[in-house]
DNA sequence: TGTACATATGAACAGTTATTCATATATTAA
DNA sequence: TTAATATATGAATAACTGTTCATATGTACA
């Protein structure tokens, strides 16, 4: 059972966590973690953020979308499914077509800082 | 805005793409979403995730996230390497120890982004 | 009605990935 | 040198995920 010393925990001296209390303050909130992970993880995928980058350009259908990333209608609204369950895209019906596009300008934001550091 | 022409595509009427010259227009640049959508990959991972909230209080060895995360050594150092990689985290060496942290304050902000969108 | 079109979705399969285990490397001290 | 400690890594496995295929749903119009 390591880490309930008082003074250090077992491992390298403890250079960084002096005492138990401290482990508290360090400890990363769980579900925020979790929520966060999982809104990168509907980021990290080369289809869904190419949709994201046809959106940004503004609304388009999905069969539009399809055409211009040349793959099927239905991956291409399977991959839509879980941008709007992440509330990343959201969507209007205009007869039989649905139009999608960005859901708020910070999704942009979030992009730009990707594209930003991956251009270092 | 639907215009319907003679030059559209194939699909719903063309609303958004009239000619096809402007589909180069539309189209994202391959690379910048191959790019984009690795570095959220890395993003998107749970254990990761818990590690940048970790490093972000300040520099620490791997033994200490092991621990704090209750996970391996070995777990964490295999992560630890995937966020290496993506150059999200930078180390030094002291003795047998490595010290990991943040690249940079680009990192804070792409995870402060984040944090923001999923707490709407 | 019935047909055509646009989109959504369930199931299955292939490819990917995070963890575990065992072991290797690196550093320090005796 | 040998031992102890901290970290890194290759291989294997279980779990996850994106695409395809077939089909269902929804909408417009004859």
């Amino acid at each position: 059972m390591p880490g309930t010393n008082e003074q250090d925990h077992s491992c390298c001296g403890g250079r960084n966590i002096e005492k138990v209390e401290d482990l508290g303050k360090i400890m990363p909130c769980e579900e925020e973690a979790y929520d966060v992970s999982e809104l990168f993880k509907v980021l990290g995928d080369y289809t869904r953020v190419n949709i994201l980058f046809v959106l940004q350009k503004g609304e388009i259908c999905v069969c539009d979308i399809a055409q211009l990333l040349n793959m099927t209608q239905s991956a291409i609204s399977h991959q839509l499914r879980v941008l709007k369950q992440a509330r990343l895209v959201k969507y209007r019906r205009d007869g039989k077509t649905v139009y999608y596009s960005i859901a708020d300008s910070h999704v942009d934001t979030i992009l730009s800082m990707g594209i930003e550091h991956i251009s270092e």
